[in-house]
Parts: structure tokens; C-alpha cells; sequence
DNA sequence: AGGCTATGTTGACACTGTCAAGATAAAACT
DNA sequence: AGTTTTATCTTGACAGTGTCAACATAGCCT
């Protein structure tokens, strides 16, 4: 990919970093990710990384941001197949949250875990791509609103809070192994979006 | 309390260990519960406790085996209510089960997180508390169907999980901080108590 | 009394995040 | 051009973690 003289400034150890991160991400969980590996990961010492972040929970947030700009993206490219009808779109976009999740529980686990959110520890920067995530809940449930698959005598924060939290509450059992295993994945699904749209 | 002279045997450092662990997990949260701070609560060495439980994730499960009891016995006693009708039964159920939640944030991250539920590593144990609380909650579900308060045409286990679902994910968004603050609460509970309940 | 077993001890290891102080290169300024 | 400032990277250090191995003590059983 980017293969840079060994120099003694890297070049680009922020995006090698976050790169570096996202992989061991992906591979092994956010638990047994550390500010070393990583940085051997680059060719860098320990300390390196510190330059470009203020410390792990930055990083961490740093790798949660792209999620949630993707995951904002590709919400947006659900909701407006406008050749689809809104009701099989509203199915469509529970399956996909859940099915994101059960794909990336890494991933999905720093986005909507403690980890970053605790403590208001969150980063301006990483607010300012997850808020706009959270507002496109509650546009989508206007939405639906209107065309009358959720109800329309409930407040539209409250009911985005309610519907969202039921696609998080499933993603988080599965993904945790709690509660149901993968193999229930649409069924899981199907029930909640029948729940929701009771006699419509 | 137990004060018993200071030998060499401790006398009963398993609930000693316990009793620290729950107090440090309520003030200080479950990632900064370290077991040698524990030992040296129980005024012993760092490895003594290791002759009481395998590992760390040994002793956090055992807690959470106790979090588990007490919140079967909550549930029930709230289900129980005869004197209350189905329909209030239910919702003030979708309030204490987030009310317990938000009282106890730490305690109900360690019960449904992934710490100790992650790749199987429950203790047989843990698991022997706990399904019979997951079997609760479809037990009810059952009779809520029954009652007519929630949909009669859907799988029971299903339903189940999906309802605990959202009273789980919203626990977590609320536990969290991540889209919601406790002053809605309620609103939150009796919007998600409505959508089940649609025309009933 | 003797020995077995449960329980406790210190020592050690590898690993973590993070700070402080110094080295180097690049960029900015005069 | 030369000089200075700034960004970046380095080693050294520290306190903290879970956990293993080897050894010490005490209570219990025969």
C-alpha cells in the first residue's frame, strides 16, 4: 500500500495507526487492543502514538468516528431506496442494523459500548459524526410516522429512542451471547419490526 | 460486622472477597476493580484469592450470580402482584426492569455485559443462575400473551426476546449516556410500554 | 503423631498506559 | 543563507495489572 523509506518521521503515523488499530479491531476485539501493539504494528516506539493522540480513549474515539460516518452512510442508502415501499424499507433497515451489528460486533461494541461513551469521555469530534447518527433515528421515525407504520400519538424522540433501543437491545444479546444465538437473526428481526408496526 | 481475630487463615475470604468486590463495583465501576485492591481489603496477599476463584472473570461471575438472584426475585415479586391487573403489572415491569438498571448501572453492566458472557467464559455456575431468568421472562411473556397485552400471533421465545430487548437496550443507552438522559426515563418506559401494547 | 489438604505467603514475569527528558528532522522566519 | 521554532520520534522510568511457581502454615483426619 503506502511504503515509505524507513525514515525517522514516519510520514503518516496517524492514519498507519488508526489503520494498524482498525485491523487488530476486526481480529481480536477492542479488549486486547494496546497502545504498543500498535505502535510495533507502525515500526514506531510506545510513545509515538502520543503525538497524535491524547491517549487511548482519543484513538479508540478516533476508530469509533469512521464507524459511525459508515454506518451513517449506509442507513442514509436504505432509507432513500425510494423504489422500495416505506414499509419494506422500514424491514429492510431493522434487518441491516442487526445484521451490521452481528457482522462487525467489534466494531459495534466501541461505537455503542462504554468504552468511549463513559464518563462523557466522548471527543468533540467523535460527537460531531455520532449526534448527526443519532438525529437520522429520529428523522427516519418521523418518516415512518407520516406514512403510518409506527404510531403517530407517540413523541418522535421517544419513539426513535424506544425503536432504537430494541434494534441495540437485540444486537447487544446476540452479540454478547446472551440471550439468543445467530441462527435467530430474522426471526429476532421480523418480530420486532411486527411489534412495531401492530395492524398496519 | 465479622470482626475475627487477625491468623493466618482468614476464616472466610470468599465472601470477604465478595462483599469488597460488590462494594467497589458499586462505587467505582467494574473496570477498576483489580483483584490485588481486593485482597488488600480482605487484608491478605495479592494471590490469596486465587485459591477461592479460577480467575478474575471467576469472581466477577460469582457477583453477577448474586445480581442474578436478586433480580429473579424482584422480577417475581412484581409479577406476582395479584392485586394489580395484567396491564399495570406490565408497565410498572418495564420500569423497575430499567429503574434496577439506572439504580445500578455497574451491577447491570457487569450482569449483561460482555465481560463475562464474551466466548462462553460464563462459569456453569453463573449459567445456572441465570437461565432461569431468561426462562422468566418468556414465562411472562407467555401470560402477557395469554392476557392479550402482547401480540398472540407471534412466537413466545421470540416475542420474549424481543421485548427484553428493548427494555435491555434502553438500559444501556440510558446507562451509557449514549442518546438519552435519566430525566426520560419514564417517558421512555411507558412510550416502549405503549408500543407493545398497541390497541389493547 | 503423622500426613494430607486447604489456605495463605513472597517472588517473579510479562504486559499495560502514561509521563519526563532528550534527539532529530522538517518547516518557518529573518 | 542561517537560525529558530515546532512537530515528531526516541529511550528511560513508574505504577499498576493478572497470573504462575515455589514455599509456609494451620487445621483436619486417620
Amino acid at each position: 500500500m503506502t511504503s515509505v523509506a524507513q525514515t525517522y518521521h514516519h510520514g503518516d503515523l496517524r492514519t498507519a495507526l488508526l489503520h494498524a488499530a482498525a485491523k487488530r479491531l476486526a481480529e481480536h476485539g477492542v479488549d486486547s487492543l494496546s497502545l504498543r501493539k500498535l505502535a510495533e504494528d507502525a515500526g514506531v516506539s510506545r510513545t509515538a502514538p502520543y503525538h497524535h493522540f491524547k491517549d487511548k480513549s482519543a484513538l479508540l474515539s478516533a476508530i469509533a468516528a469512521k464507524g459511525f460516518s459508515d454506518w451513517h452512510s449506509a442507513a442514509k442508502r436504505i432509507f432513500e431506496q425510494d423504489e422500495k415501499s416505506p414499509k419494506e424499507r422500514f424491514r429492510e433497515f431493522v434487518r441491516e442494523y442487526v445484521g451490521y451489528a452481528v457482522d462487525n460486533p467489534e466494531m459495534y461494541e466501541l461505537m455503542f459500548g462504554r468504552t468511549i461513551w463513559q464518563n462523557n469521555a466522548a471527543t468533540s469530534d467523535l460527537k460531531d459524526v455520532a449526534f448527526p447518527c443519532f438525529q437520522f433515528q429520529v428523522t427516519m421515525t418521523k418518516f415512518w410516522q407520516e406514512k403510518g407504520l409506527l404510531p403517530n400519538n407517540q413523541d418522535a424522540l421517544r419513539l426513535a429512542q424506544v425503536t432504537w433501543g430494541t434494534l441495540h437491545g437485540i444486537a447487544r444479546l446476540l452479540i454478547d451471547g446472551i440471550y439468543a444465538d445467530s441462527s435467530h437473526i430474522q426471526e429476532m428481526c421480523d418480530c420486532a419490526a411486527d411489534l412495531f408496526m401492530q395492524q398496519k
